[in-house]
RNA sequence: GCGGGAGUAGUUCAGCUGGUUAGAACGCUGCCCUGUCACGGCAGAGGCCGCGGGUUCGAAUCCCGUCUCUCGCGCCA
């Protein structure tokens, strides 16, 4: 190969036996006999173990080296024993016995241990990330990311459509996120943002003839992190099609998704479901699974029964209902014979929750119990439909809270249950999202989501319908629960978005202002078009069975957003302050 | 900004309702060891118990404040 190393090492087996070699990598571990010492070599591909005893010159030496120091090593493929074949080990039936050696370079005592795979505290992972990364589990999540958005690529470029760059240095948008920002030393007092997506430039790129564009784009957002947000950067495939409907661009990604997901999965009893997804209108999905973001392995699913409660003998129901409220239930297999502390300690998790309480019924052998059922006549109970050892779980509240409310008991029941189907991957479309929502604060009609989007019946709608009935072509793709990408069919009609965006507020000149080029644009001939995004951070977070983003990301940020290894973010000369002409105010 | 959890050796953790010199494992140093693969054995070094204050005869332990990490809420067109 070179000469730092003839072989990987993680490809020398029986074949080899008897060739003078060299191979290179860090000291995995070293196993010190006195008079004979093994070390494990890795690299990139494996792991080889190499033997030197005390008979050889350089033995003393050699036995000084620490772990984590990176060698050289010549020497010959040699056979074990039978005894000493490890099968673990793709090189096991061989071992290099060490000829000469090179102490490439040479390690300090580590911070923390490469070769194990026990757990360490975030804040040592991240600042030592390179060693992180040289551990198993991380390497191969970082792996597994490349060969995903190289199959990616593949697909994409395989259907068409063209990769693209756009501008990182970008400006401010009015809507979403707050954008990290970026200030101009020629423009003194005005700022650049990162994209928080690129959804403008993939518009004008439509608009400018291109047909399909894809790109695996990094997003920049400045919001709090979660479990799945990694703060700061992120990255998408974004992609947009022209002259296509909702369908076509479901139709143009499912295959992607499901191709992606079905030849990357960990093994091979996990199920991907098949395409065409589930599709699941907002409202029903709010209805049924109390979330717009529904995981479908979850086999509990929420009912109306406020029709059953109103004008029942169940007071606290009834007269709640009376006032507006609705009453959801679920109906739980096979937990009625479960023991009352089962049903107590749901009751008061559903208080911890700030919920009145979690009522039941239960039916075993043709006997309904629990404290609802004696409230209720016969008939009532009879409507419930369940049958032998179901049970059922009632949730009483306005409407929206009710919905979200039943939501957090799908899942909690589920949990408690353990009825999640682990070995699948569920996905759905969810779609007719409304187009504008009401702002509890301020009780204006906003948008609900992209303000891009094109409303169901288009200036139609607009002209004669309840804004807060109109839906949008807008939609999200969800996957075992996490929400993958939202995306929708753009209003290309300049007509109909200076409608759209004055029922949200926004004057003529106030829109002329903000999207000035995406609006001229739409004036010189655009044709329909729409697309979405996927996260790509999430899709190998989901492949790789990760619970934690930063698990698939090289160098993610803390959650304060600190880099603690490059030690971002930091301070500025002041005289690199003032050439940009910024100050810094005391906030203290 | 708010709420939960955590902070003890280089690292991962234990340390009870307050009570002698704060422990273990891994790592590190030295010695012994020719077939291990998380090698083994013996010995040793290593601690502002996150920081500040309080209660107490006595605090790693109880109380208050504060900082850091993490999970969630807010936020995420």
């Amino acid at each position: 190969m070179n000469n730092y190393r003839s072989h990987y090492c993680s490809q020398l087996n029986s074949d080899n036996l008897g060739e003078n070699i060299t191979l290179s990598g860090w000291v995995d571990t070293i196993r010190d006999h006195g008079n004979l010492i093994f070390v494990d070599l890795r690299d990139n591909y494996g792991v080889t173990q190499c033997v030197i005893d005390g008979t050889h010159k350089l033995f003393r030496e050699f036995s000084k080296i620490s772990n984590e120091s990176v060698l050289k090593v010549t020497g010959q493929v040699v056979s074990r024993s039978n005894e000493t074949i490890n099968k673990n080990l793709n090189t096991g039936e061989i071992e290099v016995k060490i000829d000469n050696y090179e102490l490439l370079s040479k390690s300090d005592v580590l911070p923390l241990p490469v070769n194990s795979d026990i757990e360490y505290g975030e804040e040592i992972r991240l600042k030592y990330r390179f060693l992180d990364l040289r551990r198993n589990k991380l390497h191969s999540n970082i792996l597994l990311r490349n060969k995903i958005i190289s199959d990616i690529r593949k697909k994409m470029n395989e259907r068409d459509f063209i990769e693209f760059q756009t501008p990182i240095l970008t400006s401010s948008s009015p809507e979403g996120a707050r954008d990290y920002l970026v200030p101009s030393r020629i423009h003194q007092g005005k700022f650049y943002a990162l994209p928080q997506a690129p959804q403008q430039f993939k518009q004008l790129l439509m608009i400018a003839g291109f047909d399909k564009y894809y790109q695996i784009a990094p997003c920049f957002r400045d919001e709090d992190s979660r479990a799945d947000r990694s703060p700061g950067e992120f990255y998408q495939l974004d992609f947009e099609m022209s002259f296509v409907s909702q369908e076509d661009v479901f139709n143009a990604i499912e295959p992607v998704l499901f191709e992606v997901f079905d030849e990357n999965k960990k093994n091979k009893d996990i199920k991907v479901s098949p395409y065409p997804f589930k599709r699941i209108p907002y409202n029903e999905a709010m209805e049924r699974y109390g979330t717009d973001k529904p995981d479908l392995r979850n086999p509990l699913i929420i009912d109306d029964y406020t029709d059953i409660f109103k004008g029942s003998n169940f007071k606290i129901f009834s007269s709640q209902i009376e006032k507006g409220s609705v009453v959801k239930g679920i109906i739980v297999k096979q937990s009625g014979e479960k023991p009352r502390s089962f049903f107590d300690k749901l009751n008061s998790w559903a208080r911890d929750e700030g919920a009145a309480g979690l009522g039941y019924i239960s039916f075993t052998e043709e006997n309904f119990k629990g404290p609802i059922a004696k409230n209720l006549n016969d008939e009532e109970l009879k409507s419930f439909k369940l049958d032998d050892k179901d049970s059922i779980f009632f949730i009483c509240d306005k409407l929206k809270e009710a919905q979200l409310f039943s939501g957090k008991v799908r899942e909690k029941i589920c949990n408690e249950l353990n009825l999640l189907n682990k070995n699948s991957f569920e996905f759905c479309w969810i779609v007719d999202f409304p187009m504008y929502e009401i702002d509890e604060k301020t009780n204006k009609i906003q948008f609900s989501h992209n303000p891009f989007s094109m409303p169901q019946g288009e200036m139609e709608a607009l002209k004669n319908t309840d804004p807060l009935d109109i839906k949008a072509y807008q939609y999200d793709i969800v996957c075992n629960g996490v929400e993958l990408s939202s995306g929708a069919i753009r209003n290309h009609k300049p007509e109909i978005m200076y409608r759209a965006f004055d029922i949200a507020g926004y004057s003529k000149e106030d829109l002329e202002e903000k999207f000035s080029g995406m609006l001229n644009a739409l004036k010189f001939g655009a044709p329909p078009h729409g697309g979405s995004a996927p996260g790509i951070d999430r899709i190998v977070m989901l492949l790789a069975d990760e619970p934690n983003i930063r698990e698939v990301i090289a160098f993610p940020m803390n959650q304060q957003a600190m880099d603690l290894m490059m030690d971002a973010p930091a301070s500025i000369d002041k005289e690199r302050l003032e050439e940009l002409g910024i100050k810094l105010i005391d906030k203290n």
